[in-house]
DNA sequence: GCTAGTATACTTGTCTGACGATTCTGCTCG
DNA sequence: CGAGCAGAATCGTCAGACAAGTATACTAGC
């Protein structure tokens, strides 16, 4: 038995702490819509090669993380309201595939649960991106429950650019987080009595708030834009 | 002269035609399953640098069509039961969402009807790989006809995979495929009945037909090797 | 003859440096 | 003031190199 002698906790490589390390700035939108960031940038900013930072970039490209076509330099995207609404409809997709399989043999996630919690916690201190990232986890525990790798390999995409369209809105949060947390609850009110079909209503008309929450941050922002 | 020209007009670089070349080798099993994959040989194969072949195994992993851990050799994956499983399960929920969208607006796809004119030319002369290219574009084409950049990007991956099993198990084709011609018919009409229900129904147990001939000749090839 | 531990070869991770190709930018010229 | 051209910035690809990890073969000891 081996001491306690290698990070075995954080990334084993150092292109895999880049990629972390990145693609945690682009959802939490610290790095803004439309930026530009270049191979040399990224290399220079972390002191790595520029094939190393190209492998990075061409990672979050696939993810739908950044926008980028040949010989041009990646940008993160802005998603217009076309894009939300493809993005909610492949979201409901996946979820409503989970919610229906979970409520079948009307199995709680213990994660899931543990998420509730979490966002309780955040709600009162109004620490917005702790209660986005628990929301995020909220959705993501629901679907590993399942048990599929495949399901769960394309809901991360998507919900990867979930996160970054909510990172993005990040200063005009409109609703109180217990509205999601009680919504939240429902969902898993109906998993729990093993009701496929309330189970997916319930998740459809959360998503379908969340998804109007995003399209009217989009349009307020875009009439400020306009009138300035 | 003429080598180095003929990836003008395809793919736009190198990079792309690398990667459409081996993931064409992959999947309709030109290279066994088992069968390892290393950085030097693509490079030295193609007469390309280490770099391009490495970036082409990335992606190739990402998708699934290849498996490998850090410091370890790519090797084309076997898919396993559990594996099929899961497959079809995931290919399930993305195409029920995709006829139902379809039958709400009772579009028939166009290009789904000329894989299927292709699929009944290929029966005859039992042309397999065709045939199972034309299988590929019927279900494609269903999707991409629903409009939505995200769930086709999803199903791609999915039917990757589904290419790769179908292509591994070549020499064991046990079906007519005019069985498969009638089981797609089946679901075009439902789609232009305006039938959600029924053309969920229909794509459901065509997949279940499906996801049971590769189980069947997967147990089918392990008991022949037990045997051996 | 067999197990165990080490030495060696193979493969991948990452870096440096370089050159051609393409896109963007700004400037000059009509 | 617009259009075309030159230069700069950036990307695509390559070559070569070294370190680090993995798998394998070989030797030593029982």
């Amino acid at each position: 038995m081996d001491g306690q002698t290698s990070f075995s906790l954080g990334p084993s490589s150092l292109t895999e702490a880049l990629y972390e390390s990145v693609r945690k700035r682009i959802v939490n939108g610290e790095i803004a819509p439309g930026e530009k960031l270049t191979e040399i940038r990224i290399a220079g900013e972390y002191s790595v090669a520029r094939p190393t930072a190209k492998a990075c970039l061409e990672r979050l490209t696939a993810l739908g993380l950044l926008r980028r076509t040949t010989h041009k330099t990646a940008v993160v995207p802005k998603l217009d309201e076309d894009d939300i609404r493809d993005l909610y409809f492949s979201r409901e997709t996946v979820e409503r595939a989970a919610v229906a399989a979970l409520a079948r043999t009307a199995t709680v996630p213990q994660a899931a649960a543990r998420a509730q919690a979490a966002m309780k916690a955040a709600a009162g201190d109004m620490a917005f991106a702790s209660q986005v990232e628990a929301d995020i986890a909220f959705h993501s525990a629901l679907v590993a429950a399942v048990g599929s790798r495949r399901l769960s390999r394309m809901h991360e995409v998507i919900l990867g650019e979930v996160h970054l369209t909510m990172g993005q809105f990040q200063a005009h949060r409109t609703t109180h987080p217990m509205n999601v947390v009680h919504e939240h609850d429902d969902i898993l009110k109906a998993i729990g009595d093993g009701d496929p079909e309330r189970a997916q209503q319930r998740l459809a008309h959360h998503l379908d708030q969340a998804q109007g929450r995003l399209l009217g941050q989009l349009r307020r922002e875009r009439s400020e834009e306009a009138s300035a």
